[in-house]
DNA sequence: TATATTGATATGCAAGGCATATGAGTGACA
DNA sequence: TGTCACTCATATGCCTTGCATATCAATATA
């Protein structure tokens, strides 16, 4: 029975358990006084509980009426608080962003990024994890990350890419090495060297961009070893395994034994934000307006 | 317009939240799927906010969705707590109780009476106080106590009144008083004595019945000093000031000079609840419950 | 005793919720 | 690639029900 209970009932209750006056609640309501006295009647009836005692002359709230005043109001705050909750969520204010991002962009302003957003939205529930690029393009793809700052991604007409930052790329070559100190190194004068390098799949943007600067150089570079990240080739090249190009963010891991050269050309990789074209989440739009304030212009937007 | 959302779109929308389908969210439901569709886009209207993201294939919530969800079933659970409320309130096992009782009351089974009522319905707030029988009845009338134990209340026809336990009177003397070891003391031997007495007003009945009592005897008696209540008139006796008529329940104060002597005739004395006819306050039918449970028979209504 | 106040009842209307029928978009499978 | 099945949205009509107006009944006050 008293799942036919609307909040109109606890609405009309409320305003006559305040009045104990049918005629001033009703006109408080909006109402006639007939209909209000139908509702109360319908509501005591769903209740299977007097509410009021009341005569023609005096209207006063039973024991039961004094309890279901105080539940009632509570019903009524958790209706504001629910309203409330999901206008936030419709804002971006509230909710669970979880977003990937490949190892050395922390060496750019996406700590910065996230020290902002964690400020301004402090009720989102940030979800951070390193991921490499490929496995990011996978999970924006079936959901399990919502946001995701990949190295030269390919267009994907799933996802929504933005290019958010660049930097140019550098040949890391051992301090030793005899090319290592030549002037005007090229591309072309590593054709010989042994080449580090990541796996495809975890970078296929960024791979495929090296493997064209060598191609365009008139050579396939021959590589000797893998690894599993931008970190490790690093860690490869000062051993004195081969030669790696790389984006210029990882001098800043600051490893002693390795010299960083540019490459004529001026050869660029780019950082893009990537998200589910489909899935359209507040909180990923209020994310990418705190990304747009921080690096400003020079975003752009790709099919 | 979100002062518009009715439960049903709320329970609606938990269906819909649960199974992700219209069509089985509406068997569910017990209604046809188009009306489904229609309340929870009436929902979405009210809240300005979509709360499902559906193509014809699929329906998975929104982060404000996601928000809505929690909320609304908090709306619910409250809602069934408010329910719930009433109905323990109409059972009177809610709610605040206020018993008054004549001071000598507690020698009787009032305190075991206490104990079991609040064992029994322990969301039942008892606030207790100590009241002489005549302002307890002027209370009852104005609904500044709920319930009270008086001592030899008159017919009222505001008042339910019941008996709930007999106690029989005694005289009471100074044991140095030259009448204390006579054998078969009546009341009509102390007519030349001087009377220690309670005001009219406090307890009218008793007052009444120890005035018949001596009238009956043939003598009005002189009343020398007046007392607050049963207590004192005691102690008043015990300082030689005078004799007095008191209930059998005073021997247990203890006072060491005092002698109390059975009354020929078996005058006694009754103890009885009373409460407002008006006010049906169902915690107080849930005492009065107790109240017979544990007093047993010999409880009798009167006018 | 008469009157004013106030809650309940009667009646008619209109809004809105629900059912049936149908349309349109999407994924699956041949 | 085309067809089919599935699923959600839309259209339409009915019927419930909430609301307004008119009226009644009860009670307190003058």
């Amino acid at each position: 029975m008293s799942d036919k209970i609307e909040l109109r009932h606890l609405r009309y209750f409320l305003a006559l358990a305040d009045e104990l006056h049918f005629g001033r609640a009703a006109s408080r309501l909006g109402i006639a006084q007939p209909p209000l006295s139908q509702q109360i009647r319908r509501l005591e009836d769903l209740l299977e509980t007097r509410l009021f005692d009341r005569t023609s002359r005096r209207v006063e709230l039973t024991d039961a009426g004094r309890a279901f005043r105080a539940e009632a109001s509570r019903v009524l705050a958790a209706v504001a608080g629910a309203v409330g909750a999901v206008h936030r969520a419709g804002r971006g204010e509230t909710g669970e962003l979880r977003v990937a991002f490949a190892a050395t962009v922390m060496f750019l302003d996406l700590p910065q990024i996230i020290r902002t957003f964690r400020d301004r939205f402090p009720l989102v529930h940030l979800d951070l994890r390193e991921m490499p690029t490929g496995p990011q393009l996978d999970g924006l793809r079936n959901g399990d990350i919502d946001l995701g700052f990949v190295r030269e991604p390919g267009a994907d007409s799933e996802l929504e890419i933005v290019t958010v930052m660049r930097e140019p790329l550098r040949i890391a070559i051992h301090v030793g090495h005899p090319l290592a100190s030549r002037p005007g190194l090229s591309v072309a004068d590593l054709a010989e060297e042994p080449f580090v390098l990541f796996p495809q799949e975890l970078a296929p943007g960024l791979h495929a961009q090296v493997m064209g600067l060598c191609r365009r150089a008139g050579y396939a570079p021959r590589v000797v070893e893998e690894s599993r990240e931008l970190y490790t080739s690093v860690s490869l090249v000062e051993a004195g395994i081969g030669v790696s190009i790389l984006p210029a963010s990882v001098e800043k891991l600051g490893w002693r034994n390795v010299r960083y050269l540019p490459i004529p050309g001026e050869a660029e990789t780019r950082i893009a934000a990537a998200w589910s074209r489909n899935r359209a989440r507040p909180v990923v739009a209020a994310f990418m307006g705190v990304v747009r304030g921080i690096v400003g212009t020079g975003m752009s937007a790709e099919r």
